[in-house]
DNA sequence: CTATGACTCGTGCCCACATCTTGTC
DNA sequence: TGGACAAGATGTGGGCACGAGTCAT
């Protein structure tokens, strides 16, 4: 079903610039302007000069912000602010193992509901690839909210127009050292090198297990970290916003994606008030924010990204590779874990000193 | 157009056990 | 307050069972 965006627009997918009719779902740079896939299509392959404008997808989440990251646990590419809101719920959420998007380029076109890994591989890649068949769910995912938002159409920015107004308004006002270092963010984002914090476990690429560290890695770690905004440091309550915003709806977004969904009433006892210094914006003084884009909105948005994301199929996350590896070692009797005899215990113990000696590989067991 | 059987596909369960989390002292 | 310890919970992969969907008859 195409929900309409009547009247200049609503306040979930941000209409495209162009035809005023359409959702849009990547974001010009040069042209300073969002598009729907069609006309995304059509301007950028006008001429040569118009195909090497460089397009970011739209957030996923709040629809209304161009894409900075790609979380690959949530197959999901998210605006800075969502980005923040959902990686913020939780430890294993902060964990999800996202990079920058990189521009788009040329002609080809692929709708944000493509299926993220391939948008992931094609990144790496420096490719992007045609997927029109997913137009329909993103269409499908315009959103049948339509609130007065008429003056949203391009004034809905800080650094460069890149993000959330509402969100980094109040990031921004609960913690200025984000903001500084968010500004830095922006005035990087074309270069992109960030060094999107990943943990690596024994070189593998699964979701990483922290593990000990030298003091001076964590340290720049937390500076690289700061340079985008995020904070991946665990003893942090969250992120300064993610409480004011996500005390009821803040769940880890893996575990959307993994396990049952919780009531809204489970998701406010796992996430208290937010702490001192910051801003609650339920219980508070309403902020100056401008008014097309509450932050129920926002609430709202992130709800329906959830939703969204549970109908997505997910590559199995590993968490604990550890565990992987002792999996995969263990004898089967029809893909049933079966007990060791002890000579088998003896010879994997003896393959497990080997390895180590060889590799340093860490996560052998010592039976 | 409906009913039936064969086939394909997707999902969830099971197992053992190292590791992780939580509670207690 | 922090460390040590114990107990319980968690997560991991391959194969299988089962239900839903598709297709031919």
């Amino acid at each position: 079903m195409m929900k309409e965006n009547t009247g200049g627009g609503n306040n979930w997918a941000r209409i495209c610039d162009t035809c005023r009719s359409a959702a849009s779902t990547v974001y010009c740079r040069a042209d300073s302007a969002y598009l729907c896939s069609g006309c995304d299509s059509r301007i950028h392959a006008a001429n040569r000069l118009a195909s090497r404008h460089e397009r970011v997808w739209v957030c996923e989440a709040c629809e209304r912000a161009p894409a900075a990251f790609i979380c690959k646990a949530d197959a999901a590419s998210l605006c800075t602010a969502c980005d923040a809101d959902i990686h913020s719920a939780n430890p294993l959420a902060r964990r999800h193992h996202r990079v920058p998007i990189l521009p788009i380029s040329g002609t080809s076109h692929a709708p944000p509901a493509t299926k993220l890994e391939d948008r992931f591989l094609a990144q790496e890649d420096g490719d992007e690839t045609i997927d029109e068949e997913d137009e329909d769910e993103a269409a499908s995912w315009l959103l049948l909210n339509p609130v007065k938002n008429n003056n949203n159409q391009n004034n809905g920015f800080l650094f460069g127009g890149e993000v959330d107004e509402y969100l980094d308004f109040v990031e921004y006002n609960s913690c200025p050292e984000q903001n500084q270092f968010s500004d830095q963010y922006n005035h990087h984002q074309h270069q992109q090198n960030y060094g999107v914090p990943q943990k690596s476990y024994g070189g593998d690429s699964v979701v990483p297990v922290q593990c000990g560290e030298a003091k001076g890695q964590v340290q720049h770690q937390k500076h690289q970290d700061f340079q985008l905004g995020l904070d991946f440091e665990p003893s942090k309550a969250a992120y300064s916003y993610h409480s004011s915003i996500s005390h009821r709806v803040s769940v880890s977004s893996m575990d959307v994606g993994v396990v049952p969904e919780s009531s809204l009433s489970d998701i406010s006892i796992s996430h208290p008030r937010p702490p001192k210094g910051t801003i609650d914006l339920f219980s508070g003084p309403p902020l100056q924010m401008p008014p097309q884009l509450a932050p129920l909105d926002r609430e709202a948005r992130v709800l329906r990204y959830r939703e969204k994301k549970k109908t997505r199929k997910f590559e199995k996350t590993i968490r604990y590779a550890s565990r992987k590896a002792y999996a995969e070692t263990r004898p089967r009797i029809k893909g049933r874990f079966a007990k060791r005899t002890d000579i088998e215990v003896e010879v994997d113990q003896m393959f497990s000193t080997t390895l180590m000696a060889e590799t340093g590989y860490g996560i052998v067991p010592s039976f």
